[in-house]
DNA sequence: CGGCGATGTCACCGCTGTCAACATCAAGAT
DNA sequence: ATCTTGATGTTGACAGCGGTGACATCGCCG
């Protein structure tokens, strides 16, 4: 029963992360299991024990490469838009929907807390890589008198707050694809002022 | 081994509905199972498909019953904020992230497209109840020159998206509890100006 | 009183994640 | 050259899950 390639797989912790990847955006997060990464890979039901701890394992793993491109395609959208802040927050919020839109179910998993690993430190340095892309996009944006880190704290709440929703409720099929958003034309102040987001 | 209950339940599609949420919060969306909801009010794993189309039938029932409380928490704070629309539109918001932070798997399981039922008429009348609520907190809070229709229409889509983006990024836990929204020292158009959101 | 639809049970299927035991291979030690 | 050791992959088994169909029981209505 010996098929052709060889007993070890040679890079088969690699081959797991691109297969579940494909197949995310093939059959959604349901149809991720460990059994069918390892059978597109051609590998036994069990073979993926050996390089994740369960399944939790696998979809940290393939979240931290999620945030690795998110981070990159934030990092080079921001690239492209030159030097002018305010050209590169918007590039990086464009960024941030496209990428949501574009691999819906990936993106649904990195933030989909209780499937992923607490303690994956890999996970942990791909999403802090990617915030720091936010934060950079977010910087010295606070239009106060003063640029004090508590401002450009809430610029980057703000920010990340307002895209992340956006592209959530666009994912969730709440809002149509004919919904604007018409910033310019609204006084945010005006509809939240401040102290809205205190703690309970 | 007839037990001691009745055969017959009397009211079990409502009982079900209620030990879905309770489980909901005590065990999270993983620990939800037509199983342990069966099991919880002491029936039978199958009789659930009497009242619901399988699981996603029961969970559609949940979310119905989540958005119609949803509604109606946003209804009583806009109450209560009397008739300055600014105050209503406040207490909307507050309520909107309130509400997501007291039943946080009720909230995700809300808006989670791919779980629910697509067809369940109930939960569709149950999702516009809570859509109207928020298109009424953000009605004619465009600072634009006229109020025309698509200024109400990006008014609702931002406050709903800044609102919603905050309360889950809270849920999975990337936003501390720290963190703070100072809305009122930015301009958002300053940091994204029109047309971010157009289409692709 | 008798049937009949609604409601609940039971037995079974395929799929899943997890585990334990075993097989195979690569590489270093003797 | 041979042995040993650890990593890697396979096999078989288990319990829990959602779903289905056959059957049992109840209450209502003619």
């Amino acid at each position: 029963m010996a098929q052709e390639g060889p007993y070890h797989h040679g890079n088969l912790r690699a081959a797991l992360v691109i297969a579940g990847i494909d197949l995310l955006e093939e059959a959604g997060l349901p149809g991720l299991s460990l059994r069918a990464v390892a059978a597109r890979v051609g590998v036994s039901h069990s073979a993926p024990r050996n390089h994740f701890r369960g399944l939790a394992g696998l979809l940290s793993a393939i979240a931290a490469e999620g945030f690795r491109r998110h981070a990159a395609a934030l990092g080079d959208a921001m690239a492209e838009a030159g030097e002018d802040r305010a050209a590169r927050a918007q590039a990086a919020a464009e960024a941030y929907v496209a990428f949501a839109l574009a691999s819906p179910a990936l993106f649904t998993l990195m933030f989909s807390k209780d499937r992923l690993d607490a303690d994956d430190a890999a996970l942990w340095a791909a999403r802090s890589e990617s915030y720091d892309r936010l934060r950079e996009a977010a910087r010295g944006y606070a239009s106060g008198p003063a640029a004090s880190l508590p401002e450009n704290l809430a610029a980057e709440t703000y920010l990340w707050s307002l895209v992340h929703g956006f592209a959530r409720l666009r994912l969730d099929g709440v809002l149509g694809k004919s919904e604007r958003m018409l910033g310019r034309q609204l006084e945010v102040g005006e509809i939240l002022p401040k102290g809205l987001f205190d703690e309970p």
